[in-house]
DNA sequence: CCTTGACTCTCACGCAACGTGAGGTTGTAG
DNA sequence: CTACAACCTCACGTTGCGTGAGAGTCAAGG
């Protein structure tokens, strides 16, 4: 009967665990030895070990202690709730985390040819990504995510390349007093048409979201050098077009 | 000039942090503010608030605070390679996470028509799970997940209960002298296929992890009644069939 | 001038689950 | 008798703040 006790060592040993986390348990009560010697070494007995054992496996479903001993108390009708409840919390988690990853894979491929990058330059990205959370659904930016992947990094820079040069155009344009009705108005929203589509994909919804952040959103707009009077030139010279944007 | 300096309150308020979070920072000396009034009120300048933005930006991304810090330090051209690191780091969490995920999943399927489960029940089912971890991949063990749902709890639980019948009328039939080579042992093999193909699903490579693990595992095997004459008593039965074990 | 209330300051504990020594005692093998 | 392994009890460190406690500061109202 004495010779089945064990020390944490040998406990320690036989479950794979450190001598500190028995202490641990001990300390906070999760698991507390049944008899001491007279030194006082800790000694287990096996229903100590079957304890352990309950102990290790909800552990290993990677519930807390205090959770455990919740467990390890309370009638045992009320564990598959607790599983259950469980699982639900992992999702959640898992779910939290691949939105990180997201946002991180997104500013990945903003910065896919530059080669260096300054925490400026981050930060105005991660306003960008805050505020487009904010316009767009998780499925829109994860169907923006996968057609950035798809199109290629040259044609991305391209179509971003070309926004600015365009966007001044059409500024000189109203400058000089081109009517929207003009040929070369028709031309320019064309081109605006185009490097939207690129971005929307012909999805009428990003493009309603697209629409709205930029209304909502005259900070961010005016870092690209757009305004209401472009927004209205541009949608002056847009003639009857499929229900791409407006 | 003195009146674009902020107070706690104020710069709280306008990055939407709590004052705790910016004395924290203070202390850790990650962001401390440029001046103290009189009265000792930190007072941050607009450059502090640059910089209070670039923190916040690196830690919607997830990162921890002594990373942010090396980040504001060292040279930007290795930012791009951090965030690389920091995408990688969050794929294996959320690897780790799904994991878990997967085993109180496994858990719940088990128990999915038992009302009352007791912590008992969840070390053994835990018990076999590790075992099974240890000598399935990770792919096999998604692909019995998956057949589990497919075939429905009834005809899990039907197989379940048939096993320990099956394996007590081979065990009588042995003790009744039996011959591996008679009709009846040939049906009784027959049946023991069937119940190991609606565990295997017909995939070789499971079915041999499975004689792996009843070899190396006796202390398993013997929990479900299975020893090596059992073993060899159905292998000497079977005749040749489709290549679905040994 | 004094009070009130909003704001600020500096400690300092708490959380989750142990890791990692520090410094001292016990048990056993040679 | 003496190593040496194994045990003991503190007690701090980790991550990023939350949450008071007790006290000083500042502008407005009585």
């Amino acid at each position: 009967m004495a010779g089945t006790e064990l020390r944490v060592g040998e406990l320690a040993q036989q479950t794979g665990i450190s001598v500190r986390t028995l202490h641990h348990y001990d300390e906070i009560g999760l698991l507390s030895p049944s008899r001491r010697s007279e030194a006082g070494y800790r000694l287990y007995t096996p229903n100590d070990l079957v304890r352990l054992q309950h102990i290790l496996a909800l552990r290993y479903l990677g519930f807390g202690l205090d959770e455990i001993r919740h467990c390890l108390i309370h009638p045992d009708y009320t564990l598959v709730r607790v599983i259950h409840l469980h699982i639900q919390r992992m999702q959640e988690q898992i779910a939290m985390q691949q939105l990180l990853c997201r946002r991180l894979e997104a500013l990945a491929t903003a910065f896919e040819q530059t080669d260096s990058v300054s925490v400026t330059d981050v930060t105005a990205i991660v306003e960008v990504i805050r505020t487009m959370e904010q316009y767009f659904t998780p499925d829109m930016l994860q169907e923006l995510e996968e057609r950035r992947k798809q199109i290629g990094p040259e044609r991305i820079q391209q179509v971003e390349a070309e926004w600015p040069r365009l966007i001044a155009e059409v500024r000189t344009a109203i400058a000089e007093g081109v009517t929207p009705d003009s040929p070369m108005a028709q031309q320019l929203a064309r081109r605006w048409m185009d490097l939207v589509h690129a971005f929307t994909g012909g999805n009428p919804q990003i493009a309603q979201a697209l629409n709205t952040m930029y209304q909502q959103e005259p900070a961010t707009a005016q870092r690209y050098g757009l305004d209401d009077t472009l927004f209205r030139f541009i949608e002056q010279a847009m003639p009857a077009t499929p229900a791409d944007e407006q």
